[in-house]
DNA sequence: AAGCAGTCTTGACTCGTTCCAGTCTGTCGG
DNA sequence: CCGACAGACTGGAACGAGTCAAGACTGCTT
């Protein structure tokens, strides 16, 4: 995405534009699902010294304008990606930790359908499905 | 659920019967969806001193026998439950971070089919909703 | 061009969790 | 019943992701 895109996204947002929050929407964009470390080491290849704060405070910033999806599996640290409001879910590997999008398997927007929510307001459905993915399958299994 | 069953649960995974873990069975038992330091607190409460270590390996090893779950939603700490193997899934206020059973919808064990599962093999998938909670919500629309 | 609200920098710090070495204790063979 | 040993527990130190705070800096508006 060209960085003139990713102003207008942040103008839309009516954030301000700074060096450091295009360097990082442009890292999520071009890495989806990388972790924070992944992000800061993308940043700095990029603009040079940037400190960890802001980039954490960046990711937050936007996540909270919803341009940016926050995941974090179970026992994983925080990763971001940049598709947002599709309702798509996530595969990850029990292994490497690999994530990998998956299309929403019922399809229409919502997916949110608890038998009894205990009133509960709910608002969104996150599935994470737990697996291994080939690469690892591959290496775990050598029988044969 | 008494201690000698809770023993013979023990025995069946052919663990050693132990007091601390007798106890940290007996916690989750009573307090579903308790974090780590509740129980630790349970714990003690019941036998005096428990080292946190005690309870967090005593952890890892129940849920790694399949006699706990261990459940950690987005930015929470972890907690445990005793409900194994019944496929049900969480309903999480994002306000007070209360957790709450809900049945599986699709109701049939597996309840997983990713569309596109890009060559993982998945077993197991988690869902979580995300919502407020009747408290929170009272608490948090105080209009009219 | 000026001023301000909002960002970024630096560095210390919290908190959940894990690692390590040593001691203790269920459990099993005699 | 008793000794021996693998496995469990203790205490303390360490680790890493993430947060807090104070001050310097910089987009944005006028």
């Amino acid at each position: 995405m060209a960085p003139q895109d990713l102003t207008s996204v942040l103008r839309g947002a009516s954030l301000r534009v700074t060096r450091p929050r295009l360097a990082v929407l442009a890292a999520v964009h071009d890495h989806p699902h990388a972790d924070t470390d992944a992000l800061i080491r993308l940043v700095r290849a990029d603009l040079g010294a940037v400190s960890h704060q802001a980039v954490y405070d960046v990711l937050r910033v936007l996540t909270e304008a919803g341009l940016l999806r926050r995941i974090q599996p179970a026992g994983a640290t925080a990763r971001y990606e940049a598709r947002v409001g599709d309702n798509h879910h996530h595969v990850v590997c029990r292994s490497c930790g690999t994530i990998a999008d998956v299309e929403c398997a019922v399809g229409h927007a919502p997916c949110l359908t608890a038998s009894d929510s205990h009133g509960f307001v709910v608002d969104e459905a996150e599935v994470v499905y737990w697996g291994t993915c080939p690469g690892c399958a591959a290496a775990l299994t050598p029988e044969k």
